[in-house]
DNA sequence: ATTGTAACTTACCTAATGTAAGTTAATATT
DNA sequence: AATATTAACTTACATTAGGTAAGTTACAAT
């Protein structure tokens, strides 16, 4: 077990841990990460219909909160309708190892929820892809 | 960036990042693990000491939760004035390297928040260890 | 004139969370 | 004998966050 030391300590105006909450805490916040990082969605209407439960006024807050923690970024295309997309940040991007670790530990230690024939399965296995793909 | 493939996605009920939110996205829960897992904090007052902003009747109830959902053990010790331990299942350490990624995430990305000195710092600098330690 | 589309916003309602005080049970103190 | 203390909550009440359904804007097409 990892254990941090009090000299360590000092350095600290707050937790690492708690400060990462505080970004990705909130509900529906890493629904559109997802999205964004796996399945190329970008618009408002397809977080809407992608997102688990996504309602449209939660997910306006949602994506504003985002915005403005600098994990995405907001673009308007004059078209008619209007198009707006939403892309990740480089900060935005360096968030998938949490999302990574988060989807490794149901696949392993949750497959009676996760998979129809309830196995475990790693990563690699679950994403179905040869292991250099990841790395 | 790891994308999944169709055939891959025929095997889930659920999405895993999805699950595993449901089980650590609500409030105190990442903090009380955070608690258990680097600080050996176990009992109630402790937590509620600890974890920023909590109130016992919330904490409670998490408590409850996460019992329920095979992340922690609750032990009554019969003393005067009674004890009782929350301690970590195998389930519930496994979810340590979720924190270990949310640490890191905001000691490279958040480092003007999170540190004095505003310098950012792998896991490792910050926990103040040798490499050897970690794995 | 009505319909359609994208990206929301608004009014209203319900659920989750917070605050402060109270409970229980036993020993310790005045 | 009455009051205080401790741990671990619980309860009543207040506040905040989130959800629902409908409406808005600005065109363009039918």
């Amino acid at each position: 077990m990892i254990k941090p030391n009090k000299e360590a300590m000092e350095n600290y105006k707050c937790c690492p841990i708690d400060n990462t909450f505080s970004l990705i805490g909130k509900r529906f916040t890493i629904h559109i990460l997802r999205d964004m990082m796996l399945f190329d969605k970008t618009r408002f209407n397809q977080f809407l219909d992608s997102v688990e439960d996504a309602n449209p006024k939660t997910l306006s807050i949602r994506l504003k909160e985002m915005e403005q923690a600098g994990l995405i970024e907001r673009k308007v295309y004059d078209e008619v309708p209007i198009r707006i997309e939403y892309h990740l940040t480089d900060k935005g991007q360096h968030l998938q190892p949490i999302l990574e670790q988060m989807a490794a530990f149901s696949l392993k230690y949750c497959c009676e929820v996760v998979f129809k024939d309830k196995k475990p399965r790693t990563l690699r296995q679950a994403l179905g892809i040869a292991p250099s793909v990841i790395k």
